[in-house]
DNA sequence: CTAAATGCAAACTATTTGCAACGAT
DNA sequence: ATCGTTGCAAATAGTTTGCATTTAG
């Protein structure tokens, strides 16, 4: 592993947050001034394949980053904002009922957050 | 709605398959060859945003459009190609779990295509 | 000394936008 | 006559690539 390659494996799985490309080369930034973006996609795309990283494709979205730690996500479908939930584990059950064999899956509920559901409510009291 | 809007709407509705706007176009154009991509896209967002569609989000592919019947989607790993199956539905275990009102859910299930699966053999033999 | 990683710029893909012309009410 | 839709071209966002240079083992 490269300096920059730890770097943002531990800016990525050290956080619970959702981190896209450019915040996580803003974030490196700090550290070492001279890194450039393409390096920053480089080295995500590394440990994407390598499998040490997720990540979380949402429409319209620039993709997002996230630590492997078992978890599903709630989705805005209005402003894209991500959080964490746990869902119960499906693997047993999509094992059973679609005997493939398969290999991870994926689970996001939308919903409207906080902020966009406050806005919802101001649009409709106009 | 205006022509392309039906004309798309039937498209994308009246297969399995999980078109792509590029492939939408396409078909379009062979009815009505001067329709142009841009048109295809808008009209595309406009079903999306009135719900009458679902857009299918996979990393490191173009959006692919499909219909709204309930159904959750195997995707392969390796190339992207999807293909629907019927898991049970969660609604219910959902909304008990996570006590939020949330809009929908989307699950994918990865997996290797059988294309995939050869490929990756092969690469084993040699 | 070699191979891999980086910086940089240019390229590319998917998608959106602005605007003038058009078409349907 | 008006307003939304279309065609077209240009713009943008996100991401990837080629290549010369640097860095680390």
């Amino acid at each position: 592993m490269t300096k920059y390659e730890r770097e943002i494996y531990h800016i990525i799985t050290g956080s619970v947050k959702h981190l896209t490309v450019e915040q996580i080369y803003m974030e490196i930034k700090n550290k070492y001034p001279k890194v450039v973006l393409a390096t920053v996609y480089n080295n995500v795309n590394k440990l994407w394949k390598a499998g040490l990283i997720r990540k979380v494709s949402v429409e319209n979205m620039p993709d997002r980053y996230d630590r492997l730690t078992r978890h599903d996500h709630l989705v805005c479908q209005r402003c894209g904002r991500l959080a964490d939930i746990s869902f119960e584990d499906l693997t047993v059950s999509l094992r059973r009922q679609l005997g493939e064999d398969f290999l991870s899956y994926d689970l996001k509920v939308f919903y409207l957050c906080p902020d966009c559901r406050k806005q919802e409510k101001n649009k409709d009291n106009i």
